[in-house]
DNA sequence: CGAAATTAAATTGTGCGCAATTTTTCTCAG
DNA sequence: CTGAGAAAAATTGCGCACAATTTAATTTCG
């Protein structure tokens, strides 16, 4: 397509060029615009996605937690710990294989889901981009992540 | 455009339905893609964005590195130091302006840039996504942080 | 001028994110 | 049934990210 010995000459690490700085830095955002709505609920960012998981599946191991967030053991045993002691969720073993970690909600971590009803809205709110162009940038996201892990 | 009182309730919560997830995943894999060619070179993500800026720039203060990085002074004020330790910047104060931080290349710093320009390349075979897509995700992003930063 | 407000960085403390390693348990081939 | 290998979590250590606060220099305005 272009002439490579003719075309403009592109600097490739022009700042700007850079692809993957407005991608982390909008990831950073994001995080920012959940920390009042979640601070309401004692909850971080991270934390908040282990619970999304918990309510969604009841009970549930480590290992699906590791895989569905994307994030290992040593980013999330200190998380896991920190929500088992405030009392949202429980840590027990699996009696069938003694490796796995099986992960519960207690009753007061299943009540807090009421409270998180209103976080997405609330969210939503603050970042103020138009719900399509969200969804798009969700499906690009997943695109990339998907040609990340195929290789 | 669809009637609520009729329309099939959608699980706010489900986390599936998170928008931010994928982004937050997709920010940390890049991380993680820079991660090997920047070893080489005995840099982080971070401290690589803001070599970045000083090989465009030259001199610049810290205020100008920090707006770019949207970075704040809790967050970069180790990361500089850091690479005033490894010899590649010098942080003087400005004479006009005590308060203000003055970042510099040292010669090491500027001949670093010379193995930096493959990194662009190593990362992008990584990653494996177009680059029409990547531009268009780098577009999205954009606007996600500009729709942000205006409220 | 001079005190109050503003601005620029630095500091402190908490919570990730991940590479590297270790510990424990399980699987499976021989 | 046993020992090599694999798998699941935990641990360790370093480097961000950021809220909150502090320190120091500058600007503004009465």
């Amino acid at each position: 397509m272009s002439d490579q010995s003719q075309a403009q000459p592109v600097d490739v690490l022009a700042f700007d060029n850079q692809v993957c700085f407005p991608l982390y830095s909008a990831a950073n955002a994001v995080v920012r615009a959940y920390r009042e709505p979640l601070a309401r609920l004692d909850l971080t960012y991270v934390q908040y996605m282990v619970m999304l998981i918990l309510w969604e599946r009841g009970e549930t191991s480590f290992k699906h937690v590791a895989d569905r967030t994307r994030l290992d053991s040593g980013t999330l045993t200190p998380v896991l710990k920190r929500l088992e002691g405030k009392g949202l969720i429980t840590r027990r073993r699996d009696d069938r294989d003694e490796r796995v970690r099986l992960l519960a909600l207690t009753p007061a971590g299943r009540e807090l889901r009421a409270q998180a009803e209103a976080v997405p809205f609330e969210v939503a709110c603050h970042l103020g981009l138009a719900p399509e162009k969200m969804i798009a940038l969700k499906a690009m996201c997943e695109e990339l992540l998907d040609a990340m892990t195929t290789d």
